[in-house]
DNA sequence: ATTGCAATTGAGAATTATTTGCATTCTCAA
DNA sequence: TTGAGAATGCAAATAATTCTCAATTGCAAT
């Protein structure tokens, strides 16, 4: 059994939840995807295989996962909501490209540190950090129109 | 007239664009409002003296405020995008309280300027920081009930 | 294994934020 | 002052997300 189920699987029991056939499917489903993702598109993912998961669903468990701690809410673009699943320690931040959408990724623990430690100031409970900036990326720079 | 005002004004005239009525009566309210908002409680403050702006105008001119570099979004919350005006240089990050929704704000310069060091490095031009975390406030804590 | 009951589901309706089409009204450079 | 293009308000349209509800499922206790 998966880390992430042995996490979810007790997050449910504390909460009297249950551990239902679709509750897996996304999970696995979430866990399988190493990218951001929207509902949409997860919803897409789990459909090829199971034609048994509805849209209803997916909006219910995101919440879920993310009370757990498996799963962060990462950022807004499109309009629409992105996530991405937490895989062990790795935190990195996020550069979004308002031009052309796309993510850059980088690496940090000390910012995260920093965050922790104001936090701590005013007894503030973290449960999932967001860190990052919109800006353009090299590419879309070197694309001189500017609508 | 007022710095923003400049900045605003050019800015529209480089784009071919108006300084209508409407225009400059959002972004009057958009700076005396020292909080972060919605379009929602934007229109209703508006619309307490001036009944002649409308909440498709106040949504269409918010993209031009961020682009002009006047406004950022600065995150979701309750399912609507929050915005926050940029006032001088005080940089800062939030905390925001996934129990009651309060966002707690704290000062912080150098994780900015990690951040920008670690944009130099890939080439991305950053426009606006998203620097925070979400968890659950000192109060929120001390209420058991765990929902 | 079986049962009982609360939790959960899918489907689609409902809701809510945001966008858009369009006829009319403005803005501003010439 | 004027004209072309931009902007507005309104209401209708979209699109993401949430909710309702009857039917189903998981699981703790038997």
């Amino acid at each position: 059994m998966k880390d992430y189920e042995v996490i979810f699987r007790e997050f449910l029991k504390e909460k009297n939840l249950k551990l239902t056939k679709p509750r897996k499917i996304i999970l696995e489903e979430v866990f399988k995807n190493h990218e951001h993702f929207n509902v949409d598109s997860l919803y897409d993912q789990i459909r090829k295989k199971h034609k048994d998961v509805s849209r209803a669903t997916i909006y219910r468990t995101m919440p879920l996962l993310i009370e757990s701690g498996l799963l962060k809410q990462s950022l807004r673009c499109q309009s629409k909501d992105h996530y991405e699943h937490i895989h062990g320690s790795s935190s990195h931040l996020h550069f979004l490209c308002v031009k052309c959408g796309k993510i850059f990724e980088a690496q940090n623990q000390d910012i995260e540190d920093k965050i922790r430690k104001l936090a701590e100031a005013i007894d503030f409970n973290i449960k999932e950090f967001n860190i990052g900036a919109k800006g353009i990326c090299k590419d879309c720079q070197q694309k001189t129109i500017d609508i």
